[in-house]
RNA sequence: GUGGAUGUAGUUCAGUUGGUUAGAAUGCUAGAUUGUGAUUCUGGAGGUCGCGGGUUCGAGCCCCGUCAUUCACCCCA
């Protein structure tokens, strides 16, 4: 027999790690839903039309697709097979594969079912998806995501909703010092205009978007390389230099951008920090970043990253607003959307590094009841169906042992009371409820330990 | 897709310039204790040293290959 195992980048989560999951898939939740934002899910897998051509070619490259049922060699041009021309074969072996993200299946449910939907809509969505790059730390193949989208509106109180949304979420978590990194692709547009730059935007955006990882030389290492004279990448980094509060640095690129995207970007911006105050909300944890760019092509307004700090791991979430998407599904109309996605995976390392998770969730029944014969043990029948009509979550050792080895299971469960019962308790009409993390015990009625649980 | 590191008990790891029967801690299990756990004491089970080949009188250790894990790059949650 071999040894069984798991795909690479795929994990077990065992009731330990699916409780402190759990915790955190909640927290998110009700803060989306307090929002107004309603639950959406959709089919694990999708067809490739739906998925290719959206996230680039490296995106194409990670998706996992489903080999068709049956004969699926049947109707193969044997030419291209013979040639072993997998990437020519590969529309004709496989129709099928798992998403990617949750923003494009939900693009391609709102085209399809825009008859249907009140706009703007405003959907959640938690579910798994799949990726087919090389695992590494905070990375994974399998991985969930939680998104909250907006679409049908371009409104720019959605962006200081999402603002305020991963507040919340942070608050929620126990996370205190994290930052929220916020950007325009107008504002880089505007960077990429003053150092004249058509036609070189991607380069010089997926660069910048390095600063803080690799410094400034090796941007500029990388910015000449790619053919940008010496003179713009100066000129480059005094725009980047640019310090001070957000609406400092706001106001000295304002001065400084000529171009029309580039104003455009800074004066949504402004609406964004202005709704804030508005809401009586402040600024803090939240950044003005210049070289925040973000990978995904599909943004063209707002856009956002959420970073723990002191914790040598990648963003936490991150979002902003595409207003092409529906558009890729033949959408006349096109619909702009803005939207947030947390990470779940990388959350749970950050809280368990920081120690964040809290001591209750990990607790299962509240009680344990043991018994030391077989009559006791139907006596703790009746004790076990009182104790969960008042809604305490409670188990009866099933197998009838030695009192040692009752215990040793409440304590691996982390089982925080026990009840014993013997001859002794049957008869006096009381039980003995035992503390197991003080070690203290005392005989007492149903109805106190009722009261005392229940608090 | 590119490059580096590591594979020894369920887990975390020792293992000398290559030398006889591969160890510890922890966990598991049984007992000391027939009504009291997380402390203590005693016993027990548990290993194809990732896999395949090579060098050697002799390989856990050296060499080659392979697989797995992991870190970094590209990219990304």
């Amino acid at each position: 027999m071999e040894k069984p195992s798991i795909p690479k980048g795929t994990r077990d989560f065992g009731p330990a790690a699916m409780g402190k999951r759990q915790f955190i898939f909640n927290t998110i939740r009700s803060v989306y839903q307090k929002y107004g934002f309603q639950p959406l899910e959709t089919p694990t897998m999708e067809n490739l039309s739906v998925l290719t051509g959206k996230y680039g070619d490296e995106g194409d490259q990670l998706l996992f697709k489903i080999l068709n049922s049956g004969d699926y060699l049947k109707d193969v041009d044997s030419a291209k097979l013979e040639a072993r021309n997998s990437k020519a074969i590969t529309s004709s072996i496989s129709e099928k594969g798992l998403r990617y993200d949750l923003t494009v299946p939900f693009a391609r449910y709102v085209v399809m079912n825009r008859g249907e939907i009140t706009f703007p809509f405003k959907r959640y969505q938690i579910q798994p998806v799949w990726r087919a790059d090389r695992p590494q730390k905070g990375r994974y193949r399998e991985f969930y995501q939680c998104d909250a989208d907006v679409v049908g509106t371009t409104s720019l109180l959605c962006e200081a909703e999402i603002v305020m949304m991963i507040r919340e979420v942070m608050k929620g978590l126990g996370v205190t010092d994290f930052t929220i990194k916020i950007n325009h692709r107008g504002v880089l547009k505007g960077i990429a205009d003053t150092i004249e730059a058509t036609g070189k935007e991607t380069a010089l955006y997926v660069a910048i978007d390095k600063l803080d990882k690799i410094g400034k030389e090796g941007v500029s290492k990388e910015l000449s390389e790619a053919g940008f004279a010496p003179d713009k990448i100066e000129l480059l980094f005094n725009i980047l230099n640019t310090t001070g509060s957000n609406e400092e640095k706001r106001l000295a690129l304002t001065a400084l951008f000529k171009s029309e995207s580039g104003q455009k970007g800074l004066s949504d911006l402004k609406t964004v920090f202005d709704l804030l105050e508005a809401s009586g909300s402040n600024q803090s944890n939240l950044e003005f970043d210049i070289s925040l760019a973000r990978g995904l092509s599909y943004y063209t307004g707002c856009i956002f990253e959420v970073k723990v700090n002191n914790v040598a791991i990648g963003s936490v979430s991150g979002g902003g607003r595409y207003d092409n998407l529906t558009a890729s599904f033949g959408d006349k109309e096109n619909l702009s959307g803005v939207g947030i996605s947390f990470g779940v995976d990388r959350l749970y390392d950050v809280l368990e590094e920081l120690q964040l998770f809290p001591k209750e969730i990990q607790r299962s029944s509240k009680v344990l009841i043991c018994f030391l014969d077989t009559e006791s043990m139907r006596y703790g029948l009746k004790v076990l169906a009182a104790l969960r009509a008042a809604g305490i979550a409670s188990e009866l050792y099933p197998d009838e042992s030695k009192l040692k080895k009752q215990l040793d299971y409440a304590n691996k469960k982390m089982i925080s009371f026990t009840i014993v019962i013997g001859e002794e308790e049957r008869k006096e009409g009381k039980l003995m409820l035992k503390n197991m993390d003080a070690g203290t015990q005392e005989k007492v009625s149903l109805e106190e330990i009722i009261k005392t649980l229940s608090t």
